[in-house]
DNA sequence: GGGCCGATCAAG
DNA sequence: TTGATCGGCCCA
């Protein structure tokens, strides 16, 4: 793989298959987001420029991009794009394919091994990650989380994409892909606008 | 300095 | 369908 060469959805693709290394477990990953950087992508925490919080995604690629979210989880991206370009690879859900112990371990609530790692909160809890692997690099091997990729690629045919989920503009950008009926992928779930009053939330 | 809400998850 | 829970970012 080009990490640094290819666009943010090129990247995003070519990363379906890869293998997840971290804390004694590895996770094939199945689902992913492609977010575009400065100016470009509206849903791209990178959108309105640098940060404090995004300031990792302007530099090189193949380090990590960790956020946290509703105050309790943490996300995965992997920096892709050529130095301040600031786009990121969103790592959505994988099946664990080695160390289900210590995964379990981690997630000690979850019935079946698909739920493992099927969600991104979930993904980054099973690898043991949280915040302080921000702006770690996956591919020198000196970070948490090492990536190896599949034996063979993945068909073109057995790829799929649609919106991103929960994001709540361009919506009409495909920049999610996911491996074809692999039980692991999040269930989609389309962005729905906090209601302020009791205004029927279902329908059509 | 204050207020709003999100690239989520699990339980009812 | 909803609560949990808090940092980032916008506005003042």
């Amino acid at each position: 793989m080009r990490l640094p060469a290819e666009a943010a959805d090129e990247a995003a693709r070519g990363l379906l298959g890869w293998r997840l290394t971290a804390n004694g477990v590895t996770v094939r990953l199945t689902e992913v987001e492609a977010y575009s950087g400065l100016g470009t992508d509206p849903a791209s925490h990178a959108h309105r420029g640098p940060t404090n919080r995004n300031a990792v995604m302007f530099g090189p690629a193949g380090r990590l991009y960790v956020y946290q979210i509703y105050g309790m989880y943490n996300c995965l991206n992997v920096v892709c794009g050529e130095e301040g370009v600031a786009a990121a690879v969103l790592l959505r859900a994988g099946e664990v394919v080695d160390g289900v112990d210590r995964a379990r371990e981690r997630r000690p609530t979850v019935k079946a091994d698909r739920d493992l790692a099927a969600g991104p909160g979930k993904l980054t809890q099973v690898l043991g990650l949280d915040r302080s692997a921000y702006g770690t690099s996956v591919v020198d091997g000196t970070g948490p989380l090492t990536i190896t990729p599949p034996p063979a690629p993945i068909p073109e045919e057995l790829i799929e994409s649609g919106p991103r989920v929960g994001v709540t503009s361009a919506h009409d950008l495909p920049w999610r892909f996911w491996i074809k009926d692999d039980p692991t992928v999040s269930a989609y779930r389309r962005h729905v606008p906090r209601r302020r009053t009791g205004t029927p939330a279902h329908g059509g």
